[in-house]
DNA sequence: ACCTGAACACCGTTCAAGT
DNA sequence: ACCTGAACACCGTTCAAGT
């Protein structure tokens, strides 16, 4: 019996096809942020570059590796502009402008900072904003475990409350109305004699920001520090 | 041809399985802070409770609101809480009290609560805490947005601080000593030159605790509504 | 050295078929 | 009214087979 000529599986490599890391996580980045979280599995990804699913797994050793790579490229903002700052610049100032960096980062890049503010990359990037921040309160005079303590409350409040606007700006658009609504409900359909704080603050509530709240929080913990110096 | 007798597919309801919402919440909470984020699904759910995975969505309309419902139940004990707490403490340590417990309880639920403290649940429970932290503000004679933005900023600092311990601690065991070891790494490898801070304060950052932070944190945002009640 | 494609062990969810 | 089970459209990842 003849074989019939019948289309041939052949795996291999195909012409054309030249894989590098920076492509690779250029398009996970757009990717992510264009489509959403869920939206950045590996064959998605495969087919936004035309590869196989599998073949990044001979540049990173599984999917959280490439996510966290994409994320420390994002952190690379920081840390250029951590580089750039005056240095002559006063200590309160600069990490004024550290928190706001880092703030319009997360709207930037919400779905990426959604997926690694909570993560530790160990990246240059993260080296260099680490020891911008202690280095920059240090030099205030303070002793080491206060420096120290003070270095962490700031980067951990900085990046959790942008951290939590990027997780709520990345939820899918089906669950932040879901989430949206529920507050609309809650101050609709409050009973007045159990809530009463919460309907006389009813209007107020709708006009705060975002921004306004992540300010006042950062600098509630720099009037603080900067009373302890004295 | 007689038709052999072999076993015949028989969906439907088996008697002795009547599942209830609270059975179904108190499982998932079991199995999530058991074995983990990624164990709860509707599947390994189901094996948990003897039913098919489907069952589930007589119950809850999808995934996501059975995840809410049992974050939901969680925060019924910060609200019970509240429910307890003197009326005649004064407004700081009333607030303190809250903060304290809802830290307490990321460490309690570590797992729930990294999946739920971003999300709006819009329950009894929340409202009510919403009610309590506004009321004990307002009580102070801040003016209304004063109250408003402060009770946003507290709640939010709160939240996101917890919420990063939780999502940290929930993490894969693997994931977890990756970023463990990156720290480690860093403060081994630094080269002394580019990171003279970062060198010099090694010894201190290994004693910093996630409570310390988040107690200054708290302190310094009290702090500043004390100073602004003059 | 690098990519393919089948395969494996999973997901959430829908829906007709049962009791 | 409520549950089952097949089915669908997905996942991440491994590994032998190709170039």
């Amino acid at each position: 019996m003849p074989e019939t000529k019948k289309t041939r599986k052949r795996p291999g490599r195909q012409p054309g096809t030249t894989l590098t890391r920076e492509a690779i996580l250029d398009r996970a980045l757009e990717l992510v942020e264009r489509d959403g979280v869920a939206a950045l599995s590996m064959r998605r990804l495969g087919e936004e570059l035309g590869v196989d699913a599998t073949a990044f797994y001979r540049h990173f050793r599984d999917k959280d590796a490439l996510v966290l790579a994409a994320y420390d490229r994002v952190t690379d903002e920081l840390a250029d502009l951590v580089r750039e700052l005056d240095p002559s610049l006063p200590w309160r100032t600069r990490l004024e402008r550290l928190a706001e960096a880092g703030w319009a980062l997360s709207e930037r890049y919400p779905a990426m900072y959604s997926l690694g503010w909570a993560r530790i990359t160990g990246g240059p990037a993260e080296r260099e904003i680490v020891e911008f921040i202690l280095g920059t309160l240090a030099s205030t005079g303070l002793a080491a475990d206060r420096a120290v303590l003070y270095y962490r409350t700031f980067a951990d409040l900085t990046l959790s409350l942008s951290g939590m606007r990027a997780t709520v700006a990345a939820l899918d658009p089906a669950l932040r109305e879901k989430d949206a609504n529920a507050w609309t409900n809650i101050y609709a359909a409050l009973p007045q004699s159990e809530y009463p704080a919460a309907i006389a603050h009813a209007a107020e509530l709708q006009r705060v920001t975002e921004t306004e709240i992540y300010e006042l929080a950062i600098q509630a913990l720099l009037d603080r520090v900067e009373r302890e110096i004295g």
